[in-house]
DNA sequence: AATGATTTTGCAACCGGTTGCAGCAGGATT
DNA sequence: AATCCTGCTGCAACCGGTTGCAAAATCATT
C-alpha cells in the first residue's frame, strides 16, 4: 500500500548510512545518539513516509499498547440502553489516543471467567476498562483474583483493591432531592436502579440525608428499585402511581428510566413539572430532547471517560490504585 | 500474570520433547505433523493455559488480524446521534469475533487525509469499516486513492470501486409511503437527510415512485432537506408546519429526526397519528419507546453489521469487491 | 605525539512464532 | 541386504524493532 520501498528500520539505516540500532534510537528520541545525526534520520524517516512496524515493537517491547473494552455486547446487543456507554467512550478514546493507545471492543462471555487470558496472556492488550453491568461483580473478582490490570466504572467493591471512577453519587441524590425540596415538593419518589448496587445505596443515601436534612421522615412506599432502564422506569412509575398517588416529584437513577416514567406520567394525565417534577441522572445526549427537557444530575460523561483512561494507565505504568470520585452537577431545565 | 513457567511454544516444545516448529505446527493442526503427536502436544498446551503470542504471530505473518472502526469522535463526543453507530457496532462485533479479529476504535481527525497509513502501514490494522459521515467522501477518496481496504455502511459512491453495505433505500422510501397512503393519507411530507446523499436521494426517489403510483403528484412544499438528527428534525417539522399546515403525514429519514417530528407536533396541538401520522427510518431501539412508538422502516441493523464485518474480511481475503443491498422492513408501531 | 576520557555508533542477540528445506526413521520393493 | 520412497520431525533463518555491551571516533590533557 505504502509505493515506496522504505518500509522498515533497516531500509532508513541504509539510506543513512548507519545502523539499525542508531536508527531506532534516533527515532526513539535516545540520549546516546548525537543530535545531528538524530535530526538527519529523522528528516530522512519524514521524508519517506516511514512508520513503525507495531507489532515487531509489541513483541520486542513486550507491551501491546492496547486496552480492551469492556462490554456486554456477547450477550445482548447494543441499544439506547447502553447509551451512557457510547458517551463515555468519547473521554477514552480521546485520551488513549493522545497517549498512543489502541482501544478494542471486547467481548466477553458472561459466564466465562478465563477471558482475559485471551488478552493478557496473548499480548493483545494490556488492560481493562469494565464498562458493563452484566455479571460485573464477577468479572471484577476475576480480574482481582488474576492480577490483571484493570479499571472499573461504579463504586468501588470494598472486598478488593482496584482502580475505579465513579460519579459522586451521594452528593448527586442530595443535589436532586435539595433541588425537589427547594421548589417545594414534598412527596419525593426515589426510583432506584439494583438495589445491590453501592452506587444506588449512596444515591438513596443522599435522598434521605436531604430530606432528613429538611426535617422529613423517608416513605418506604415512595421508595423503589429496578434496572437503569426505560423498561423500569415505566414498570416502577406505573407502580408508583398506584401505591402512592400523592406523590409531587421522582428522583430516578438515570435518564433513561426518568424519560420513561415522564412518559408514563403524561400518559396518566400528570402535567410535568406542574402535577410532578422529575430529575434523573447521568446527564445523557438525549436529556435536552426529552418532553419536557430534563432536569438531571450530570455525572460529568467525559471527564468520567478520561478519568477511566487515565487512570488505568497510570496503573499500568506504576501499579499504583486510583479510586476517583468525580463531582457531579445538577443541571436544571424543565422538568423539574 | 499467568504463574505457569509456561509461556511460549519453546516452553511446550520442552515439556514434549518436540522442536518448536512441530508445536507451531501442532496447534496450527499442519498436516505435516502426525496425529498422536498433535493430540499430545495439544493436550500439554491445554493443561498449561497456553496462550500463542499474538504480536510474534502478527509479526511473522504479517497480518495484524485487527479491523479499525472509523468514526467522528475525534471532532465531536458521541451522543444519542450515533445510536445507529451502536447499534451496528452488535453486528460487526460478534461477527469479528467469531472469525478471530479484534476490532479497535479509530479516531479520525477529519482533516487528516493520512490517517490511514497510521494503521496500516504500522501494523496496526488490516482494513476498516468506515462508518462517520463526517467528511465521508473525503475519506472514501483517500481510502481508495491508497488502495487501503476498507468498507462504507451507505450507498457507493459510483465514482469508486469499494465494498459498502446499505439498506435497500428507493424500497424503503416506497414502503413507507405506500404504508401512509393506505392508511388515507395524501399530504405526506418528505422529511429528508442531507441532500447530497445517495440513500436520501433513493428513498425521496422510492417515495416519488409512491407518489404517482397513487395517482399523485409530489409537492416541493412537501419535501425538506436536513441532517439525519433530532435539531433537524424539530427545525424541518416546524418549517413543515409553517409552509403546509395541511400535511397528514410525515415520513422522516431517521427515526431521531421522526421522533423529534412528532415532539414539535404535539408541542402545535396534533395528535399522532390521528391528526398526522409519521414514519420514521432505521428502527433504532428508542423507537418502542418513543411516544407514541414509532412506524418505521427497518434497515435490519444487526443483519447489516454482520455483513459490514463479513464482506470486509471476505474483501481482505479474495480481493472481491462486494455492494450489498440489505432488505428492508416496515415496522409499524402507533405513529402510523 | 601519546594517552586517557568521553561521546557516538555498531554488533548481534533477543522478543516469540512461522516455515522452507534438510535429515531421519520406517516401510516397501527389488 | 540394499535401495528407494514416504511420512514425520528438526534446523535455522526470517518477520522488524530494541538494547546491552563493545568498538570506534573524537576531544582534551600532558
Amino acid at each position: 500500500m505504502n509505493k515506496t520501498q522504505v518500509q522498515t528500520i533497516a531500509d532508513i539505516a541504509r539510506l543513512a548510512g548507519v545502523s539499525k540500532s542508531t536508527v531506532s534510537r534516533a527515532l526513539n528520541d535516545s540520549p546516546l545518539i548525537g543530535d545531528e545525526t538524530k535530526v538527519r534520520i529523522r528528516q530522512i524517516a519524514k521524508d519517506n513516509n516511514f512508520q513503525i512496524n507495531v507489532p515487531a515493537r509489541r513483541l520486542s517491547m513486550k507491551k501491546s499498547s492496547t486496552i480492551a473494552f469492556v462490554t456486554h455486547a456477547f450477550h445482548k446487543d447494543f441499544s439506547v440502553a447502553d447509551l451512557f456507554t457510547l458517551e463515555i467512550l468519547s473521554g477514552i478514546t480521546s485520551t488513549l489516543y493522545q497517549n498512543r493507545y489502541d482501544l478494542l471492543m471486547a467481548n466477553v462471555d458472561p459466564f466465562d471467567t478465563e477471558w482475559p487470558y485471551q488478552y493478557l496472556s496473548t499480548g493483545r492488550a494490556d488492560g481493562f476498562i469494565l464498562m458493563t453491568s452484566t455479571r460485573k461483580q464477577l468479572h471484577i473478582r476475576t480480574l482481582v483474583e488474576m492480577e490483571a490490570p484493570f479499571i472499573a466504572w461504579g463504586v468501588p467493591n470494598p472486598k478488593y483493591n482496584y482502580c475505579t471512577v465513579t460519579g459522586d453519587n451521594f452528593n448527586g441524590g442530595r443535589l436532586a432531592t435539595e433541588h425537589l425540596l427547594g421548589i417545594g415538593r414534598k412527596r419525593i419518589a426515589f426510583m432506584g436502579g439494583p438495589a445491590m448496587e453501592l452506587e444506588v445505596q449512596h444515591r438513596y443515601d443522599g435522598y434521605e440525608h436531604a430530606l432528613r436534612e429538611a426535617g422529613f421522615d423517608p416513605d418506604p412506599h415512595l421508595v423503589l428499585y429496578g434496572e437503569f432502564c426505560s423498561e423500569s422506569g415505566t414498570a416502577l412509575m406505573n407502580q408508583f402511581l398506584d401505591q402512592a398517588s400523592d406523590l409531587d416529584a421522582v428522583f430516578a437513577n438515570s435518564d433513561l428510566m426518568a424519560i420513561a416514567a415522564m412518559k408514563i406520567l403524561q400518559s396518566r394525565g400528570r402535567r410535568i413539572p406542574d402535577d410532578v417534577a422529575v430529575v434523573g441522572y447521568d446527564n445523557l445526549s438525549i436529556t435536552e430532547e426529552s418532553h419536557p427537557p430534563l432536569t438531571t444530575v450530570s455525572q460529568n460523561i467525559r471527564t468520567s471517560g478520561i478519568m477511566l483512561a487515565k487512570n488505568l494507565l497510570q496503573y499500568l505504568e506504576t501499579g499504583v490504585v486510583i479510586n476517583v470520585s468525580v463531582p457531579v452537577d445538577l443541571v436544571i431545565r424543565e422538568s423539574a
